[in-house]
DNA sequence: CAGAAAATTTCAGATCCTGCAATGTTTTAG
DNA sequence: CTAAAACATTGCAGGATCTGAAATTTTCTG
């Protein structure tokens, strides 16, 4: 929670023109579609210019992505804080927990959006866990904690882009299924695979209640 | 190779056209940088009309993807002729590998694709190894493979989705290194770390003279 | 060669996005 | 409180992207 307070008046509107563009553009999308929606339909839907529109978001599709562009750094933060005993994939999976609680936090928000990307696949792209920004960050994070052996061997790039492709699917997962399980649940499933090499899930056994074993907690 | 084979001369002209615009957009956006290419110039670049740029490419960005429009349903079709006794990681490594292998053969081409990707990150992500359209196809393929036990538990989007991934990452080190190593060899390496659960390397021993260990021929 | 089929072109137009100058509002300093 | 600085919003001009439709040229077929 740091939205919001300790802002004099104009920051608090900004905040609050912002993320009004954002509802406003996600809600007429959702309705109409992407390629029907005009930026003035959303500048409109504000009350604001269309010129006003493009100080906040470079390209109409940046609306609807949403997030704190604060997100990529903070996500770094926390990733270093992870003392370097911890491995990296699981080092990742404890800072994109806290972003799956904080997006399960915002339930409905999150599910019309993703809704919203699987109708207009031309944005998919852009949710690759926050674009090539966001990995970037936290492949330069990844790199510096084990700054201990490897260099240029490419590994933190390659963990890190997992991570985050993982991370995407579960929450495509989570989306298709409107948001029933927890998604951090479904992030730890995923995680699990992951680091037990993806093995093919065994032909089901005659009775299962649930799927997925859950990963004893440490 | 299955090009411009068994064509009448409209067809070759058709790919001819297409190949010089894909040839033009890459060197102009090499030499200039993305943002000070119009259509305009690549289309009069080839001597053809802009509007007869948009037949072929449905944006500016989409000229410098390259590969064929039928490269996915290759993809497809290579992975359900894998045997289904082949683990599915495995199955995705052997249908990338004849890729990397086609990759390798236009070398030039594309190092010059890749060094135009990293110039320009807004094109990053759509390379995601060819884009959702790539991945839906391949998820499909893998699913049916695999029509056994598991249905709708994703474990189809999550294997395929982190194996395109991996796909990028090792081009993107194959550009890094200036095509230098094989990019089959590269490739190979990702998916043993991905098989083997991404464990952290190991702090490098006293003495060792390449880095990864090759994963020994079948 | 004549007609069918298809590719290219021209043209008009909607939309996207940017720079710049003007205007209005909030904050800060005195 | 007031003046000035700082900043957000706006209108406007203009270049660029992309689409539909009709006209023109090229290629294929019989």
């Amino acid at each position: 929670m740091d939205s919001s307070d300790e802002l004099g008046r104009r920051d608090r509107k900004k905040l609050e023109t912002r993320a009004a563009l954002e509802r406003a553009a996600l809600r007429l999308v959702a309705e109409r579609g992407l390629a029907d929606v005009t930026v003035e339909d959303i500048a409109g839907a504000v009350d604001v210019s269309s010129r006003t529109f493009f100080n906040y978001f470079p390209t109409k599709e940046d609306a609807l992505i949403g997030g704190d562009p604060a997100a990529a750094a903070d996500l770094r933060r926390k990733l270093v804080a992870v003392p370097s005993a911890v491995p990296t994939l699981e080092a990742l999976r404890l800072v994109l927990r806290d972003a799956a609680v904080s997006i399960q936090e915002q339930r409905e928000q999150w599910l019309l959006r993703l809704g919203v990307f699987e109708q207009n696949p031309s944005l998919l792209p852009r949710l690759v866990a926050g674009g090539a920004e966001t990995e970037r960050s936290l492949t330069a994070a990844v790199a510096e904690r084990s700054s201990a052996g490897s260099a240029a061997d490419g590994h933190a790039e390659l963990v890190t882009a997992v991570a985050l492709t993982a991370f995407r699917v579960a929450m495509m997962r989570w989306s298709a299924a409107r948001g029933e399980p927890l998604l951090a649940d479904l992030l730890d499933d995923v995680f699990s695979r992951l680091s037990a090499g993806l093995p093919d899930p065994r032909p089901p056994a005659p009775s299962a209640g649930l799927p997925g074993p859950r990963p004893p907690a440490p």
